[in-house]
DNA sequence: GTGAAAGCGCTAACAA
DNA sequence: TTGTTAGCGCTTTCAC
């Protein structure tokens, strides 16, 4: 079913069709409700690859590349990025590339075929330099998320990792720790790093050593973090603290406590990165960093929806929005045995960092 | 930059283009060269419509609509469908309709004029008489997920639901309860109704009368169903035991025990729906019914590219997978007192329901 | 091996 | 107010 055969059952050419449909050009209130009837009762539906052709315009899809929705983090991300597309009338393609950078090609490849409008992505790494030559010559517009390519310029929103970091350890030191180890992120992605380069600066700050034991690779993923977690318990001189680098790390250390019979507060303490909701409600109390991850993925289709529609993407100061890490400290910074209840509260609340603003940086 | 350009460059005919683009009919290998030289370095990528307009091919594009992607079930879900949609080469378009009719029926629509190849979907409810009309006259196949729509005969991929609460609720029966409530899902949905069904049969089976005020709604949300267990805990004679309709549900009943100070399986016993992964490393022992969840998503993504490629998907038996839900009993079930640590992982083999199998009904 | 021509379903001048 | 025509970017006969 074409327009043509509206047409023709209606006894109409296929351009006043085309008029009725578009609710542009004058058509007789009769003709176009016989039209409007017909069309009713096929059931037809134009077709929208024809009609970009035809008209030039493309359809309002933009895609969304994370490496993996199964993270509740990039879950909720995808939650903001919906809602906001559906705000202004953009559909949007998943591409879960599942940390692979070959995949994560093809989704480029498959942007440039179907014409999207845009691109959000979290990319796989920082580094590679085939996905980052074909990045850089996408002729639309691209919004990075939480991570970066390397030696690229494009809009972005971040949060602020390194303060968040940084914040953390000063509070594992804050609680008396000088043992602090590390369960990193891959160093190929800017979160990885920005939150090692956090870790570092607080220690520095307070004088204490870095030592490399200390700091393992979770790739942020569970099981290597898990592995992380028993290397540095086997150290003649185990950590009394940890800083871990995200949701996931976070769960592998958990699972290692569990395992071995260790309680956070009491046999070590922890603070994590990226809030895992239903901890609040157990009697873990794990202190993290906090994002507003949904915002995040709103902010950035939003802003990819200016770039789409307002400004001519490739001039112009790129935008980029950091978003603050909220430190939120419950407990699992200290050792039971130092623990004063009357004062977690307080503390609590002196050491929120505000959250961030747009910054339009060249 | 489009292949007419590509031709005149190569001073062919824009056939011989199309010819080596898709690598079908005779070209000299010469020809052939100059022109991939050209489209390497304009860096020409086909229009995937206008290709799609002219073989009169559909392009591999299906849809997944979801209630909530910021669920971890639906995540999961969306997960295992990314996984086979890769390995069939498809994109999926994620539509996440947040409960929303109204959200649900555009994206069917857009599925029509974006001539998506076939549509998995979690439908928000099932008697909404629009939506379901749309759907029936889809040109195209639709896998439906866990949820069903009223009155429809679509291929789908679920859980034994009724199954699974029946066991569940036993179980609870078995640790000594008789005064089981239940947090419900909406009844507008297959599994709301389902695990309601197990429940009172459950109940009957045991010869425990059914009481009306022990059910109370959760509409498989959090705050919901914190709602719900304050009215139960107000109830004169309030319940020993809760069986939780799913994860969210699950949360909002931690959130009431945290608050209130009442502690999983001393003061309340509990079992759940859906795996909360974190918590088998807090000291929650949270049993739960578990369901696999991407392997419904992969599944459900197989069956549906069955029905692109093989079948008339108007004809032939409609064909239903239900998986498996397995009870895994962790100690929430039963009260402390009667906690014999010994008996628990016996019992927990013993509960275990096997995986279901492909069941074709008509 | 290659090119010319028609056509996929639609829109947008331009005429009438 | 409506129809005719050309064309969007591609593929696919059918000739040569």
């Amino acid at each position: 079913m074409t327009i043509n055969d509206i047409a023709k059952i209606a006894k109409v050419s296929p351009s006043t069709v085309s008029r009725v449909l578009n609710n542009n050009g004058l058509v007789k209130e009769e003709t176009k409700q016989r039209i409007l009837q017909i069309v009713e009762e096929s059931k037809f539906v134009p077709n929208a690859f024809a009609r970009s052709l035809s008209n030039e315009n493309l359809i309002n899809n933009v895609g969304l590349i994370v490496p993996n929705i199964d993270n509740p983090f990039f879950a909720a991300l995808a939650e903001g990025v919906s809602e906001a597309a559906d705000k202004c009338g953009y559909n949007s393609f998943l591409f879960n590339t599942n940390e692979d950078v070959k995949k994560e090609l093809r989704f480029l490849q498959t942007s440039q075929e179907q014409r999207l409008r845009g691109l959000l992505m979290v990319p796989v790494v920082e580094n590679d330099t085939v996905n980052r030559s074909y990045l850089l010559r996408l002729p639309i517009p691209v919004v990075m998320i939480d991570r970066e390519a390397y030696n690229t310029n494009f809009d972005g929103v971040f949060s602020d990792d390194i303060e968040g970091a940084y914040n953390a350890v000063e509070a594992l030191i804050h609680s008396g720790h000088t043992k602090i180890a590390q369960i990193m992120g891959p160093l190929t992605t800017k979160p990885g790093r920005a939150r090692l380069a956090g870790y570092r600066q607080a220690l520095e700050a307070y004088g204490i050593p870095y030592r490399e034991e200390y700091v393992v690779e979770g790739r942020f993923q569970k099981d290597e973090s898990y592995e992380g977690m028993q290397k540095l318990m086997k150290l003649k001189d185990p950590p009394t603290a940890i800083f871990s680098a995200n949701n996931l790390t976070s769960i592998g250390v958990l699972k290692y406590l569990k395992e071995n019979n260790l309680r956070l507060g009491r046999d070590i303490s922890m603070i994590g990165y990226d809030d895992i909701e239903v901890l609040e409600y157990t009697d873990m109390n794990l202190s993290t960093v906090s994002r507003p991850v949904q915002r995040m993925g709103y902010d950035a289709m939003m802003l990819l929806h200016e770039r789409i529609t307002h400004t001519d993407h490739r001039n112009g100061a790129r935008k980029r929005i950091y978003l603050g890490a909220r430190l939120i400290l419950r407990g699992s910074e200290r050792m039971t045995g130092k623990k004063e209840q009357g004062q977690l509260k307080k503390q609590q609340e002196e050491s929120k960092i505000e959250k961030g603003e747009v910054a339009e940086d060249v």
